[in-house]
DNA sequence: CTAACAATGTGAATTAATTAACAAAAAACT
DNA sequence: AGTTTTTTGTTAATTAATTCACATTGTTAG
């Protein structure tokens, strides 16, 4: 297993959702197309996922959910659980706290930052709100390696800036202002409009089809 | 122009919303490795695009702001404007109205839905919110032909049946459970988990690289 | 006027991702 | 016991996306 592409990644983290929920019902084998159906792909697709990252389930019976979610597992996550914090604590902020808090996953929430003053020092969801000029010192203290640009778009660059400064070792940016970084600081920026006019897009060509 | 790839797509709606910037700083041509800095993408793959949409630009001066932005509108939106919908009076749907009162754009969200009392009849950014109950006729009363699910992962299966039901022909998931809808409806699903998870493993790949 | 430069536009090559095709084997049926 | 069915695992083929390489051509400098 040297490279996983890109988009196997991602199906693996969709996968292990989807496996979690099954393992909750008590199922115990997953055929390849029964995930594929889940995730709108095909089953060649999932086989040859679960192929590069050596896994091997059993002939007629499928795959052990449990296995798989342990070796999906072992492979997405890191030893330790890695910290997390959210800039910009609006409604978007808010709303990736939520969908966040409960979730058993090695990836903790830790802390939030915004400029508001009626939001710092509140806690959401057991994640305390810091002041954005603390960044650097908490973010140093408590070992927080990825962050959640949820802050407009004017503040975009520079909270981008600051985070780098703090060392910070990835970066979700869900402004939409695509902001520099240096390369050793891994980016993954998310466009919500561009979603939409895409969604929009195809649509149109939908109905000029017929 | 027969096919423009997915890719393509998405980047001609970057593209747009990096040149209105542009063009209220007063800037009247670019380059395309200016606009390949921007988007963090290379020079070849502005230009490619470009090419693809069949504008071409001035040699030595670069493209013209103005007229391209025309061109990426005349490709991506359609003639008439398109109604939105948001299901779903959370966080992420109030940061999605949010987002996008104030944009000029085709695409108007005119309408909300929420099955929580306090939140119908409540108007947010000029977006009325009404009770789900009422989504199918309000869906075709108002000709909306797009919504954005941000409900909670309980009610996604439940709420894209209820939409295809109503006649939506573009629905844009954003719970973190995948939806069946016909083939018909064009269907975009995004999972910030998934996005949060990818980060975290390239996080991982780095720091055991170097 | 000529040479050097800096940009676009694009065919060809490459790389990434998906899909097709099918061998192998366990299970079920007859 | 043998045949059919069903599912995995994988090689090969295909399709999609990106990058290379370079011809072309205004523009600027000498």
């Amino acid at each position: 297993m040297k490279h996983l592409p890109h988009k196997t990644i991602e199906r693996l983290s969709q996968y292990r959702r989807a496996l979690l929920i099954c393992l909750d019902k008590g199922q115990t084998h997953i055929y390849s197309h029964e995930i594929a159906k889940i995730q709108h792909i095909t089953a060649v697709q999932v086989r040859r996922d679960l192929m590069l990252i050596g896994y091997t389930g059993t002939l007629r019976k499928g795959y052990n959910v449990k296995e798989l979610i342990e070796l999906i597992g072992e492979i997405i996550d890191s030893q330790e659980g890695i910290n997390v914090s959210i800039i910009g604590m609006g409604n978007l902020g808010r709303a990736l706290i939520n969908y966040f808090s409960g979730k058993r996953s090695h990836l903790k929430i830790v802390a939030s930052f915004d400029i508001n003053p009626d939001k710092i020092g509140n806690t959401m969801s057991g994640v305390p709100c810091f002041s954005t000029d603390e960044m650097e010192n908490i973010i140093r203290e408590k070992d927080i390696k990825l962050a959640i640009m949820t802050v407009p778009a004017d503040f975009a660059s520079q909270t981008a800036d600051a985070l780098v400064k703090a060392g910070i070792k990835g970066i979700l940016n869900y402004t939409p202002k695509p902001v520099n970084v240096p390369k050793e600081v891994y980016l993954e920026e998310y466009d919500m409009i561009t979603s939409l006019e895409k969604v929009a897009f195809y649509v149109k060509l939908n109905e000029n089809a017929g």
